[in-house]
DNA sequence: TTTAACTTTCAATAATTTTTGAAAGTTTAG
DNA sequence: CTAAACTTTCAAAAATTATTGAAAGTTAAA
């Protein structure tokens, strides 16, 4: 395998996986294509990189910059925007973190401890809803908690905490 | 909020937040409404329940009963075929980290590995991509290992141990 | 200013994914 | 066996989501 062979492979993987965790193909292609550039790219570049057209660059770019993984970049003597992403994989996994519970997690809880609120009417079926309604928002609280952990940390602290629990 | 408020809104919230993990709306409906159900349900009580097609109700059952987490089960005297949910949280939670483990991430694994085991030909472009596929494949090593032991674990090791986590 | 370089927006189009429903298939009671 | 009850399959249709490209918008050099 050649350079432009593990590239594109890398560029293609990375995208598919991103429809996996909420963002779209284009986008994570993008982000692929910036994490392993060692300079920062225009707009025209990454067109022309990945084929795709100035709308859809525009916009999955500005999107990417939400999430807070890319950024805006001058170059010198340039009139045009680059674009660099985070390198650090690390601040990555914290952001993702961040950002699928604040998305995810948070909203979803809410609605869980909404419908595990409701009045007991006695019914059997009321009765399982508000059980496993309550089962599950614990299940999500927790799983919300790692996150916000893992958010809130130090660059390594994520790979060491989890491999004590592998060991 | 009555039964059928707190039902709908628990079946619709976990339908879309089925879409972010991969799986699709109806599924995660159909999953949603067993889950909560005390009685197994037929398929003509899918289909009303949610308003789907019966071929719909048919291909995401035999997807759910795929991932584990929906049996086919009989009910003394009837004809035709019932299914039930598996109920306990913790093994749902088990079974989602098995599956999400096999589907994705051991798939980016093998892709990462390979990419980042190229040849170093001494381009800045070059070390740049090895250097940082290894870097990814470092994390997702860690991410997938924490599934696997969740995923093998007796029932009540996930909570526990992540709570140790969070304190 | 003006104008060229560049970016964003968004309606139209394309691609993909989901859903339907009816025909084909299967199972079991009699 | 046959027929009725039930389930699965899958091509076609509908719904959703992603992408394009050109017009409108913005910025900065001169």
């Amino acid at each position: 395998m050649n350079y432009q062979e593990a590239k594109d492979s890398f560029i293609n993987t990375w995208g598919s996986l991103g429809t996996l965790w909420g963002i779209n193909k284009a986008m994570a292609q993008i982000h692929a294509l910036l994490f392993i550039s060692p300079e920062p790219l225009s707009m025209e570049d990454i067109m022309e990189e990945l084929h795709i057209s100035r709308g859809n660059t525009s916009m999955n770019l500005r999107q990417l910059i939400d999430w807070g993984i890319v950024y805006k970049t001058s170059v010198a003597g340039e009139r045009k925007e680059f674009f660099k992403s985070e390198k650090d994989v690390q601040e990555l996994a914290r952001t993702v973190a961040r950002e699928r519970s604040r998305r995810e997690i948070q909203p979803t809880l809410k609605v869980l401890k909404d419908v595990c609120s409701i009045e007991d009417d006695g019914s059997v079926k009321t009765k399982e809803l508000i059980k496993k309604t309550k089962e599950l928002y614990e299940l999500a609280s927790t799983a919300d908690a790692i996150l916000n952990r893992i958010a809130s940390q130090e660059s390594n602290w994520v790979t060491k905490t989890l491999m004590k629990l592998v060991k």
